[in-house]
DNA sequence: ATTTAAATTTAGACAAACCTAAAACTTTAT
DNA sequence: ATAAAGTTTTAGGTTTGTCTAAATTTAAAT
């Protein structure tokens, strides 16, 4: 597997959202930004590797090999994610970059023993669930901030943006995972939200609180 | 910088011991385990971008800059060796593979973190000295055992080969880096060393004596 | 001082991963 | 249902790093 090839089964993971949907040629070049045609070489190369399942003008889907491939992949990316925050200080706004590099390195004791060193986390500094050995994670009961109500209760478990941009905008905010937060009011006007987050009073923009996810207590 | 222009960076590097030696073509396609026409093709490459001094059919020597670089991919590689042993408990004998890979990821605040972890170490593994961010290390005072004579007594400082073989023998026979080593005696027949190491007496051939590095205590 | 041997370079090819431009297929809209 | 628009594929080209085989240069040996 070149690194291109891994990839790939990422981008088109990603798309599909972990399932067996249709993914289009021109959604694959958009993820990766290359271009159409370069995508199409590539669907014939990993359908002919059967990581993929590709009929000409109809999209590709990824075989069962080449999903769990791509969650091989995805478990190296956030465990080093992990191991870039918890153990080299890394802010979670700093790390995706270079564990898109070290996704790559190839040595399954590493990442045996590197899960080992971060004590088997569940979770990536962005809330995201990492996959175990093989393949299987929790798909955690979140709910996008802007869906609930006033007067919900949540905990802060994840961001659906993961920019560096926004990332930066919840630090110097103070909002950080595991933060408690409740919907005081909903503006109708402009759609934002009045909140309480760790006994602040807070206001976001209705953007804001459709990145953000939480998970309901009451 | 591709990872080949960086490992051919390395290999000219350990040729040439460091120094500024011309270095043959051939010597390159051995150490890459490439050929030697491959080799010209990066020269030239590499000679474009002032990383090296090539002249047609006379070799090449590392340019400052040529030579800076592979003094940084050889820090970054020894520190992940370090830290895979340190860290993630492998043995000195399963580092070079997976370091090999780690050496080309790009992140200069990875490497400082990484370096800040590992409490600043000065060697490898191996006992191989680790260049700081400048490129500056010390030459460590060593001898190969095989040069030493009756009744001298080293360190036991490092090891020149370090293949899995010759590794996992030291391992098996309980000899390690900071081990004391004492020359009882020599064997004329068949240059084998009789030494007693921690205590413990022993016998290893001419080549084992060969490829132990030892500093000179009295 | 030639000849022979060894080392090195050139020439031409190939695979991987990309590109542009043009052709072919699908979908959408009238 | 057909034209227009959008999507996807093909055809042909580029770069990087490799290769083989042939040509060239240097070194060694007589």
């Amino acid at each position: 597997m070149t690194h291109s090839e891994e990839n790939y089964l990422k981008a088109i993971f990603h798309i599909g959202k972990g399932g067996a949907n249709e993914i289009s040629t021109n959604a694959i070049a958009e993820q990766m930004e290359t271009k159409p045609s370069s995508v199409t070489d590539m669907m014939k190369k990993l359908s002919e590797k059967n990581l993929v399942n590709y009929k000409k003008y109809k999209g590709v889907s990824l075989t069962a090999i080449g999903k769990s491939m791509a969650l091989s992949i995805i478990r190296k990316h956030r465990l080093w994610e992990v191991f870039l925050v918890e153990k080299l200080d890394f802010s979670w706004d700093e790390v995706h970059d270079v564990a898109e590099q070290l996704e790559h390195i190839e040595s399954e004791k590493l990442i045996d023993k590197l899960d080992k060193l971060l004590d088997y986390p569940k979770y990536d500094p962005h809330g995201d669930p990492i996959p175990d050995k093989n393949g299987n994670f929790k798909v955690m009961d979140k709910k996008l901030l802007s869906e609930l109500s006033v007067n919900d209760k949540g905990i802060c478990v994840g961001v659906k943006d993961s920019s560096s941009q926004f990332l930066k905008f919840l630090d110097k905010n103070k909002i950080a995972l595991g933060d408690i937060i409740e919907v005081i009011d909903k503006e109708d006007f402009d759609g934002s939200f009045q909140l309480k987050i760790n006994a602040n009073s807070f206001n976001v923009s209705s953007q804001i609180a459709s990145n953000l996810y939480v998970q309901i207590t009451e």
